[in-house]
DNA sequence: GATTAAATATGAACGTGTTCAAAAATGTCT
DNA sequence: AGACATTTTTGAACACGTTCATATTTAATC
């Protein structure tokens, strides 16, 4: 029993030195990456730099693309808490949104060219896209902020329609990460714009979701979603054929 | 005189035999893409399979990714025409979007897991993206089509907006290929439900769009679109600040 | 402490896309 | 036809991401 209790905590002092051997090469990456972008950065370098062979960091990560999914990993894993706590003082959807997004634009600022590398896979298959199975975890979490956003706020929305829309906002904040990595404007004032603006036409347009004029809308945009999102589309009512 | 006639004439005749090594090598490369996929194929196999060097291949391609857009660059061409003579007998703006679409779909559907190889590239500046400058003619080309689609076709949206129409029209068509890229569903029958959904979606909208309530987000969107696409957008008035 | 097992670290080697100096083929001109 | 220029072709070499057999260090057990 003493056993284990002295096993898990050499466990633990192990553990504690391999993830910092772990830390460093992340460092290391990331240095690399601010200096000569991430494509021109070379895992040969990245290695020399936190003093280890390009063995160990593959080690640790398997792949180059995988030290920018860790950066990524622990962006949300610190952004996460903060911003749910920044949307317990809030109250409306408008307010919400906009702490959720603009605080990744201020965190990721300083490496805004390196999500780049991440926004790049667009294929679901490969493990780095955001549509993967891998980054699933990272995702959800991400998703139950934008639930936690629309929860008690007042958005009424068609039956079939509402579980959706927190997935649709995340895709929404995808969608301007990606215009806003590739943003060459002057502090990226196009995306300050875009965001100010779409923001808006999507409050009014919750805001007119209801009525009744609308209805046909709602059936098309509810058999959309089922079939983007799985929902295991019992084949559509075929005419006679 | 005479002499210069020959030249060219000569000229031609060398275009002829450069270019038929060029096309070998281009469907020897298609071949292997469709034997082992677009990233287990290799420069050297291909070289191979067309009887040439490897060296060769990049006189004529400047990388991998070049190859496939070759490809691209063929189909839109083929495309391109059949497509506007299909649109001089149909009418409706409905018909005609789902024709350019369709037309899309049909042709590339032996190959649509290539089309994943540029669909990949999201950097405007890299030169495979579907928004780099080097593929700008092609993408005019395309974007023409819309333009052709929305000529004389009753709609009516406010003069702001109107502008925009035919490249929001294409981002739609491009989403719709990125989706139906990746989509397993057999026959691909989510994307199908898609296109048909959103196409309803967006020709009910589009007959919505000029009730006087809508003007708010009249405004809103015509400076979304100022500020995404150019415009010089002489900056926004500011607030006393 | 000695012995074994597991975790960590190494750097040479592999396969890849791409480049390049040099060769070969073709075209141009007198 | 011969001299020169241009286009085309070659394959070895390069740099890179990645893998792997092997060594070294650390942990667990007796």
């Amino acid at each position: 029993m003493n056993l284990s209790i002295t096993k898990s905590a050499l466990k633990k002092a192990s553990l504690k030195k391999s993830e910092e051997t772990r830390a460093r090469i992340l460092e290391a990456a990331l240095a690399v990456f601010r200096e000569r972008g991430f494509d021109s950065a070379t895992m040969r370098e990245i290695a020399a730099n936190a003093e280890v062979a390009v063995g160990a960091a593959y080690y640790y990560f398997d792949s180059k693309d995988a030290i920018v999914m860790a950066f990524y990993e622990r962006a949300q894993n610190e952004l996460g808490p903060a911003t749910e706590a920044a949307l317990a003082t809030s109250k409306t959807l408008e307010t919400r949104l906009r702490t959720i997004i603009a605080n990744k634009f201020d965190y990721f600022g300083p490496n805004r060219s390196l999500l780049g590398a991440l926004s790049a896979h667009s294929d679901p298959h490969h493990p780095l896209s955001p549509f993967s199975s891998q980054t699933a975890s990272i995702r959800d979490a991400d998703i139950a902020l934008f639930d936690r956003a629309v929860q008690d706020s007042a958005v009424k929305l068609p039956r079939r329609i509402k579980p959706y829309l927190p997935r649709l906002l995340w895709m929404y904040q995808m969608g301007l990460i990606l215009f806003w990595v590739y943003d060459s404007s002057p502090h990226q004032r196009r995306t300050q714009v875009l965001f100010e603006k779409s923001l808006q036409m999507i409050l009014v347009t919750l805001r007119f979701a209801n009525l009744p004029l609308l209805m046909p809308i709602h059936r098309l945009a509810a058999d959309l979603l089922d079939a983007v999102y799985g929902k295991a589309a019992s084949d559509p009512p075929k005419a006679k054929s």
